[in-house]
DNA sequence: ATTCTTACA
DNA sequence: TGTAAGGA
């Protein structure tokens, strides 16, 4: 079957006439067509239901569902908003907006070091493309980054080893990125007219690729981190995981 | 009999 | 999110 009136929709869905109207009243779900004056569903709709009902089993509200739908459609990348909100509810965002003095990076990066291995670590950063010396200042071009940067050290990782690590992950992800544009390069814009109908088509493909990318990559990640974990660590941290998880879950 | 809109709780 | 009224 494939075409739903709106209380067979309702019942395939496993939710309710009033919601599907509310869902339709907010732009979460596109108007039916319509024969007459009954609107009529269609497979569509019923997938991005269910859709809608897992994510709202999954505790997001409604706005939260919106906001990611919007950018999905507006071709955006997914992992930006939720991004986005890490930012703007983490206590970086309101001292670093995209900037930092030198003393801010000391006071987050370590205020007990040498002022040798400030130096240092200061043009490693840069050399990184992490901050930017502008002025007196220096530019961060992703906050999000340096963020991450912090908790490590905050978790107590020595902030040459987070460099380090940043450097090798940055050069992994490079290679990944390269693989995806490799393919599309040789699938894709092989055969393609670029000045003709085909760029259209071009044009989405390459812009999907990164949330694609960040798709594949992070079940990947989460698979590896198990493994690697298990590999490096063995089951002294088996069990401590397993107490955080008994100790989480209830929320 | 069912769907739709509007409104209220 | 449920319910009700009024109209098509």
């Amino acid at each position: 079957m494939s075409e739903y009136r709106i209380d067979e929709l309702a019942h395939a869905a496993g939710t309710t006439v009033r919601n599907i109207r509310s869902y339709q009243d907010r732009g979460l779900l596109s108007p039916p067509r319509l024969q007459g004056r009954v609107g009529i569903y269609d497979d569509a709709h019923l997938a991005r239901l269910r859709l809608i009902g897992q994510m709202l089993d999954r505790g997001y509200t409604l706005n939260n569902i919106s906001d990611l739908m919007g950018a999905w459609e507006a071709g955006r990348d997914v992992s930006d908003v939720l991004g986005l909100e890490q930012v703007l509810t983490s206590p970086w965002s309101d001292e670093i907006p995209g900037w930092a003095t030198l003393e801010e990076l000391i006071e987050t990066f370590g205020p007990d070091r040498s002022p040798e291995d400030v130096a240092r670590q200061l043009a490693r950063t840069i050399e990184l493309g992490l901050i930017e010396p502008e002025g007196d200042r220096f530019r961060v071009p992703s906050p999000r980054l340096l963020h991450v940067g912090a908790e490590l050290v905050h978790a107590g990782i020595p902030l040459d080893a987070v460099l380090e690590i940043a450097d090798e992950i940055r050069r992994d992800c490079e290679v990944i990125a390269g693989r995806f544009v490799h393919l599309v390069n040789e699938h894709v814009l092989a055969d393609a007219d670029l000045l003709g109908e085909d760029a259209a088509r071009v044009a989405a493909v390459i812009r999907r690729m990164r949330p694609l990318v960040q798709m594949v990559v992070n079940p990947f990640v989460a698979r590896g981190m198990e493994e690697k974990v298990k590999a490096e660590l063995g089951d002294k941290l088996d069990l401590l995981l397993m107490n955080k998880e008994t100790s989480v879950l209830p929320h």
